[in-house]
DNA sequence: ATGAAAGCGCTAACAC
DNA sequence: GTGTTAGCGCTTTCAT
């Protein structure tokens, strides 16, 4: 059995609330008394009882991490540095895989113990009555491009990421440059926005664009090869993740095409990955680490003070070329 | 504010233990109450304190799955697998993402309000004082090679898996093969053992064996360039894991050598990345949701029976020949 | 500088 | 079938 503060106390022949002072440091307490009370910590191999604490105070000092089951592209780096960030202001992080492809996982964590809830979206969460209606602890959301005003957010600007690859692309040479993108609403994507208004200031027509299920490689996989074994084989392809454009390039492998020779393939993240395959991935890199300090830091905010004003903050990007849009190949 | 059972309870006009049978599903509770009360809690929105209710009860429902910074290799299937083993058992699973190379998050998470911890350990943990020896939460280690006895465990053969992959590179003609491991401590690695044993049983020396930090493309990367590069180069790489092997297979693109055809590269963990690598690695898959599964099982049972035997589970594994060994093009 | 006691929200025993 | 009460381990006034 564990053993208490009492326990300890009576151990260490004090009362509680000694114990309880040393063991959060405290200052006011003798030198003689603090001893004795460490060394009956030790021997007792005393640990406070999280809930106990956190009935009391109300607080945890944990942030709960929402990834969602369709997997974030950069989940592995988002969480490395929402871990750090969080743990720059003394708070720890759980992450919750959500199991489902819908966002029940939510609602799981909502009843969990934490302060806050970072929730990283793969497409846009449009909940009904939106994350911040229901109650329970406050919610950030990550990456989403959700269009629900009433929660804060990060994320980069996805038409002008989308935009900027095209551009890219276009630099590079290229005239039929197609999209795969995933649709997660029936909102219009913004990604589809950025990427035809690059053709449309080049005086180009878009390409086909296709609609994946998921991040996934796989759905990267089954689009581009529909995308490249049609009439009117496209140039380009602008994936709006790294894992649909590297599962793009298997594609093209796999119908006779050469990358970036026949078909140039750009994706969004900058997942590592990336910077391994053959040929290596054009991207577009996000600032994952100002994306966590800035996501920690609004709902540090939020935590205690519920009623501070929504904020929409964006991250900032930049297009890595690499060899998968070389043009010196072509 | 939160809204309490008292506060449903005052406005269905009926006590907290009524409003608390009707949320936990007690049978015995009228239809009328029972609508009146379910129609308070929607009015109210209220939702039970997890705190509270595990101060009282000592049970949470959630496990705590542990990843180390050094990123085991297979960790996304791992978590997905664990969190659909629990569920199927009405428990929930938090990931506790280690910041730390060192095993320190352990303790982070032992102070966490969880039922039981599942320790991905990437290579051996051995700590002064053992999972065990400490108090808190049962732990179930997964993956590693601990020798620590007292510790329940779920993890492959490693000395098996190494000979099997061993065995298939030189079942497809390779004679020179080099190893790429991670020493994680004093101990002998037994991905080694096994590895030594299948070229000893061929009748072959054993070609060089370098040691990498951690399983990360960038460790595969640096330790096959430094074989590659030097006299005596080997025509096959056993890596001990897929991110080693990626890493490695790009070393070697980069020193201007083909794979398979001038050196075969086989990983272990069948990760999804490297079924569309190019070529696509071969490598020995692991049965997650076998470990997943008997990891949860073990658990649950210590959560219940603390003095149970100590368990020592072998998952099953499969060599998987893909392109990155084909013999064909040699 | 230290102690006594109240109470956070909930569930388990026990009355009725 | 429903209400009353005690107490899980902790922090926090308020005394001393």
């Amino acid at each position: 059995m564990a053993s208490t503060l009492k326990d300890v106390a009576r151990l260490a022949g004090v009362s509680i609330k000694t114990v309880s002072n040393v063991v959060n440091g405290y200052p006011h307490v003798s030198a003689e008394v603090r001893r004795r009370v460490e060394a009956a910590v030790v021997q007792l191999r005393y640990r406070p009882n999280a809930s106990a604490r956190t009935l009391r105070t109300g607080r945890t000092g944990v942030l709960a991490l929402v990834l969602p089951a369709t997997h974030l592209p950069y989940a592995d780096d988002l969480a490395t540095a929402v871990v750090h960030a969080a743990g720059q202001r003394g708070l720890r992080v759980v992450v919750a895989h959500d199991d489902q492809p819908t966002s029940s996982g939510l609602d799981d964590v909502r009843t969990m113990p934490v302060d806050g809830i970072l929730v990283g979206a793969s497409g846009t969460l449009d909940e009904p009555d939106g994350p911040l209606a229901a109650t329970g602890p406050p919610v950030v959301l990550i990456g989403g491009a959700s269009h629900d005003q009433r929660c804060d957010q990060v994320r980069i600007d996805a038409a002008q990421a989308a935009e900027d690859a095209t551009n890219h692309l276009l630099g590079v040479g290229r005239r039929r440059v197609a999209a795969i993108g995933v649709r997660a609403t029936a909102a219009p994507q913004p990604g589809s926005t950025g990427y035809h208004r690059a053709l449309r200031r080049a005086g180009l027509v878009p390409g086909p664009v296709l609609s994946a299920q998921h991040h996934r490689r796989a759905d990267g996989y089954r689009a581009a090869r529909d995308l490249l074994s049609g009439p009117d084989r496209p140039d380009a392809i602008l994936c709006s993740s790294d894992p649909l454009a590297i599962g793009a390039m298997r594609a093209a492998f796999d119908v006779g095409l050469r990358v970036p020779a026949d078909v140039a393939v750009i994706g969004i993240g900058d997942i590592e990955e990336g910077r391994y395959s053959r040929p290596t991935l054009s991207t577009v890199a996000v600032d994952t680490g100002f994306v966590a300090r800035e996501a920690v830091a609004r709902l540090a905010i939020r935590i205690n003070r519920p009623d501070a004003a929504v904020a929409d903050i964006i991250a900032p990007h930049t297009v890595l070329p690499r060899e998968s849009t070389d043009a010196g190949t072509r």
